[in-house]
DNA sequence: AGGGATCTGGAAAGCGCTTTCCATCGCGTA
DNA sequence: TACGCGATGGAAAGCGCTTTCCAGATCCCT
């Protein structure tokens, strides 16, 4: 009573004790219940491996009703040396591409009850590692890293330790795209497989000089996609945004003005080559086929509207949310395959003969 | 040193004690350092409002560097009632203009050690008040509500209890965008004077019959807009969407054939706009010019280049996240205005005479 | 030179919850 | 009838950190 005086002021006559901060105990909920510590904690949070019976459950779950009673989830952390949040690390928020990721993971977050902590790297590296440490100190459940890995081996050393680091502990990390690192859980899409429905595509619209805008060969996902595309291509790389693809595609277009057709690794960057081509006088699709990847929102809205190889991004995340958020009993790592599809629109056709 | 063996192993020779699970505590920096727990907590974290002088902070600081100690954030959380995380809340990731602004708060959270908890209601008002409640039993520092805030009354009542509940706990709540609920701070654009000004660019062009493709008018933000836009104009509402917009304006433009431009109050809208103007056989901007809100990272990338209302979206991110962190001395509540302005690009011209 | 005022570092009491023991209790079995 | 066993609720010891007291040391002023 004195103990609690000095948390909380007397209500209105009642004789109760109310805490004026509105922050309502668990210690509080059992003396409301008339039941020890202990036991409102089983009922409430099922926790230390029991369960309570019939009656005394029943008078706990009034208590909490009655009182408001909302467990800090700071405490709890820190008795079970683990919290209930878990990380989504993304390179940039404003890529549309980690912004459909993370709509899906969040969303799975969300039904399992867990509350998300995003952080952006803003692509470096060092910051990716840094954030794993603190989401470790901090007994994250779990850690979703979206984004594809560098192959980099002195990053991916350092970031293959600090993951390790967090599985040691318990945590479970899944990756968005494939990773070199070991021992990391990870949705991955059929990259090859998207990169050779465009090659078809583009083969049987009968274009066979075909140009490439790359990514940098150190990002995982871009060698897929070009292994996927095959050999005997122009293979031109730039940064991964939209200005890399219009630098590349302009300079690409000006050495080798042969090119029917142009495959960009992302969409961003295809928002670029289809500038570059309007720059360099071409007309999509009739002079200049382009192809696309990842099918962003913004594809259709293109002009022309973009032909694009079509990954579902939001159920990646969704996936990759739910294996992390996942009993850890089946066998990890553990790799989902995820397939893609190459969706026809109006920036491709079939090559005229002049 | 038994109590460390207990948690750690002893390292390769060296005598020292090295915890296996990377969880270096405050005590074992301490003890280290051969200070009491009290002094290397106000070495570290400078806890308690007392500075430790010169020699036994070298010593605190190099026992912490040598260990690798990471503080954990629950503990501190729990004692000091009050974590280190802040909340952003948005209606949807996806949307771009919602990732502009969290990349701004994500950035000015990183520079103060703050990490973030980030949170999407998918448009759910039940959802933005859960999420607060819970944002509070977790001791958040603040809370970011990105995206203006609804006028209807119930919504706004309950939201407006969550939020005293919080900043009665000490709690700090800004939001971006108008808000009804009285107490909270805010980054407000200025979006009466950017719809003036994109009505005076029409003006200026020659345009008379103006068409407006305009959002749920339950939306502050949308309210205003219009009311910049002043008078005698043909408004339709819809959906704040890009399909909403394209539906209003394909019949807007076939009720009112003789409009000669159409403005609409977001660039998700203009997109659909641009996409029904195609649609009905009108060219864009000799036929009908269009003008957009935002300035969202695709607007140059349509076709014709949209001309729009520019928002420092990032900026205003920056903003409001350095407004959550500042000193609550000041007098709350507080409201920054930002400035906006008009890009001009292509799908605004002179109406041509017919 | 003496005595308060000031400063420093340390001991210890929590923060709100989990979980390990323990003590009980009821029951089945020999 | 007596004994052992599993089930059940409670006491209490933490989890890692902050912060309030305290006591000892330092300082300055009269």
């Amino acid at each position: 009573m004195d103990e609690q005086r000095s948390r909380g002021a007397d209500a209105a006559g009642t004789g109760r004790v109310r805490p004026v901060t509105g922050a309502v105990t668990l210690k509080q909920v059992a003396a409301e219940a008339e039941v020890s510590l202990a036991t409102a904690s089983r009922v409430l949070h099922r926790s230390g491996g029991r369960e309570v019976r019939g009656l005394l459950a029943e008078r706990v779950h009034a208590a909490a009703e009655r009182l408001g009673y909302v467990s800090n989830p700071h405490a709890q952390a820190l008795a079970r040396a683990r919290s209930s949040t878990v990380g989504l690390i993304v390179h940039d928020v404003t890529d549309p591409y980690f912004a459909a990721i993370a709509t899906g993971a969040m969303h799975a977050a969300h039904a399992e009850g867990v509350m998300v902590m995003m952080a952006a790297t803003f692509r470096d590296p060092e910051l990716e590692i840094d954030y794993l440490g603190r989401l470790r100190a901090q007994g994250a459940r779990g850690v979703l890293l979206a984004g594809s890995g560098s192959t980099d081996p002195a990053v991916s050393g350092r970031l293959g330790d600090a993951v390790s680091a967090f599985t040691r502990e318990g945590g479970r990390v899944v990756a968005i795209g494939a990773r070199p690192e070991a021992g990391i859980d990870a949705v991955v899409p059929d990259n090859a497989a998207g990169a050779r429905r465009a090659r078809a595509h583009l083969a049987s619209l009968g274009h066979e000089r075909i140009g490439v805008i790359s990514g940098p060969e150190t990002l995982l996902t871009v060698r897929q996609r070009l292994q996927g595309l095959a050999d005997g291509l122009r293979v031109v790389g730039a940064d991964f945004t939209r200005e890399g693809g219009y630098q590349a595609a302009k300079k690409l277009l000006a050495e080798h003005p042969d090119l029917t057709a142009l495959v960009a690794l992302n969409d961003l960057m295809a928002a670029g080559v289809l500038a570059a081509a309007k720059d360099s006088g071409r007309r999509v699709p009739e002079d200049l086929s382009v192809i696309g990847f990842d099918d962003l929102p913004f594809a259709a809205d293109l002009s022309p509207a973009l032909t694009t190889v079509r990954l579902p991004l939001r159920e990646m995340g969704e996936r990759a949310m739910a294996l992390l958020l996942a009993d850890p009993d089946e066998t990890s790592p553990q790799t989902i395959d995820v397939p893609v599809e190459l969706v026809v629109r109006a920036s491709t056709a079939r090559m005229v003969q002049h």
